[in-house]
DNA sequence: TATGAATGAGGGTTCATTCAT
DNA sequence: CATGAATGAACCCTCATTCAT
């Protein structure tokens, strides 16, 4: 059929464009290339930390060239924090949502927490937290911006939800700010660092987790919770 | 001629005596120069970490050659993890006394805590952790031994003095290993891992470790204090 | 078919050559562009030098893509022996003329003298010397040719004249060939390695100039000059 | 027999301590070993300049490690500088002897400027002067150093020579710096230009020096010297 | 036994050249 | 034909480790 297929042969080349077809070159520009180092690079440096990852290592991994990664990033240091930032981008994605969702104020507080440890903890994150606190001696901007847009970012929606619940008499919380950093601290802060300290090996089961989960729930409304809040 | 012959190897023999010290010398047994060696290591990686800290930087330093250095340590992995040791060892001393003092349930954790912020988070000890964690994937039994020996211990403690106050009816613990993690999460963990991800430049204040402790003692007592805690 | 055949190609080739601008495109034939590389190919090699220039800097200085500069000449090499070429070319042209206007011998001989010396210590004549001098192990032909066509022929335009002064009685030289090159080498050889080692930071004064080309006419007369010469 | 024994022994050691005994180790002071590495890099630096030299061929024509190179020169420019004032010093040692000797002014002349071009136009010569030209735009004070040793030095024999003939009555020289300079440019500088550009690619015979000092030496005394010259 | 000079693989980065577009 | 993204060898230099003394 002429005319479909003439709007078919259309409509694949505007998402081409759209795509920023892999075929258009500008220099360090092409989104796909990108990727596939930040990939590469991903693999290498979660697997050695950032110092002894080399850059000939990556170069193997990516299946670029070297020189080829030094268009896209202009050093060592440059790719591993554009690696650090869609990490973290990726791993605070979509907590929000949880805290929307119908349910207690401990139900929902569970259901947030149990998702917040469960990405902290998964091996990749764990490497990422790692490598970053390796190098934030030396690249300290690196290490507040993962925990600015982590952790604090978490926490920022936990306070605005305190607020909306204290407003709603279902809490009692003087400091919203120091109670979410609590409820992190006491749900994903123990697991997180043991996981970090490499003595859980593997990522924590979903027992382990709802255990300490709960438990950090508990403690936390015995605190701030009113007689309305499950 | 006998008598001056005798005399000068004797002198000979004084003298070497004199400079080898009360110790017997065998191979990496001088524990002297054991503890020179992790003193001069000390100072170098605590000021720029493991992978940038080289041999060279260490044997000058401690003052002790290189060879000397391989004898007592196989490998520079082999140095830091014996250093990680010494220094943990140190790190997490003398916590138990502080459990031991008179004073209330609330002044007892209260003093405890504070302690164990102070040293968690301070410059050395910070750089400490920010480093095995940094070789950690590298080097994962470090890892352990630093967490198992440290924030661990501190809880095995913390354990211990629950058993004792819950048969005092001071408090009212289902778990004291849940309730050792939770209080050290509450009151330590999260300074910590502000200053380790470096968003904390400087050790906290005392002003904000005492707020921090006395939310999470608060927090502490509400969910297992009994009437009689405080 | 030959008629439409044809047309195809005529409509082709007119369309070609509109797109050609005025000039017929052959591969690396337009003298436009040619120069236009070596402009931008002097600029880059004057300030930093063969080895330190890229490629990379020449294109951008000279607004050409790499390919086409490699259109144009074969190799970084080539692309240099060609710029030394035009430039040689410009720095002993129209010396000739001084030697053919009016005034005594000594008038013309320091004319001539002093018009050679500032050229050849001029800052990019200078830098062009350094640049031949520093390649020409590896590039013995282009040293070669920058010397015929430079310090040499500016000794041809000299002996010829000396052989038609000779004849007019107001120089007395027997060879004509060392002459000049004698003349050359006491007015413009010792500033112009004063400034090629780098001894000279700047060109020679104006006075320095007129100083030693006065000296070397001075010694040159004495040795060739009749009574007439002045 | 003891006391020969003895006396064998100190007289080895005195030995070993004067020749600076190959096996007394100090870092990057073994003679031997540095006067190897300046061997191996003359090699490599005269064949094909500072630039295009590796610090790879170097080690390779030394015959030690890369890293012993960097224990005794601390970069390339550094080896390199060490290796240019080496030479140098070797080039216009004993120049001052052929002052010394006895002779006309003519006679004395021509033995000191030959000796003086015959060195300057040597291949090792040329090919140092070739390089220190070559990197002087970024090593200034390299030529500076080698023009003011060099060339430089030989005219302050000159010009001592000079005026202590010019007491003497045997010539009549009203500025001795510049008459010095241009004996220098007449009989050594035309030469040393024409190896230096690789026009001579052979240094010039013994025919063709001896035609430019003696034409270089019959202007110089054309123009300097006293009816006692000769 | 303690020393430290020597090793050489490997570090991050640059750049002349190529070739698909 | 012009383009410039990609290549990868080669650059200078460092440093954990060894071993002759």
């Amino acid at each position: 059929m002429p005319a479909l297929s003439k709007n078919d042969q259309s409509l694949k080349k505007a998402v081409e464009v759209a795509d920023a077809a892999p075929n258009r070159r500008v220099a360090g520009q092409d989104p796909v290339k990108r990727q596939q180092i930040l990939d590469g690079a991903k693999r290498v440096f979660l697997c050695v930390g950032f110092d002894a990852a080399s850059m000939n290592d990556i170069t193997r991994e990516a299946g670029v060239s070297k020189g080829t990664i030094y268009v896209y990033f202009g050093s060592k240091e440059e790719l591993f924090g554009a690696l650090i930032d869609r990490e973290r981008t990726a791993i605070f994605s979509s907590l929000a949502e949880t805290l929307e969702e119908e349910g207690s104020v401990r139900e929902t507080l569970t259901r947030f927490a149990t998702l917040l440890v469960t990405r902290m903890t998964s091996v990749p994150v764990v490497r990422a937290q790692r490598m970053v606190i390796g190098v934030s001696e030396r690249m300290p901007e690196l290490g507040c911006r993962f925990y600015d847009a982590g952790p604090d970012s978490a926490k920022g929606l936990l306070s605005a939800y305190f607020d909306r619940k204290t407003k709603e008499g279902l809490l009692d919380i003087p400091d919203t700010a120091i109670a979410s950093r609590q409820l992190f601290d006491l749900c994903a802060g123990g697991l997180t660092r043991a996981c970090i300290f490499g003595v859980l090996e593997a990522p924590p089961s979903e027992a382990l987790i709802a255990e300490t989960v709960d438990s950090g729930v508990d403690m936390f409304l015995a605190r701030y919770g009113t007689h309305r809040a499950d």
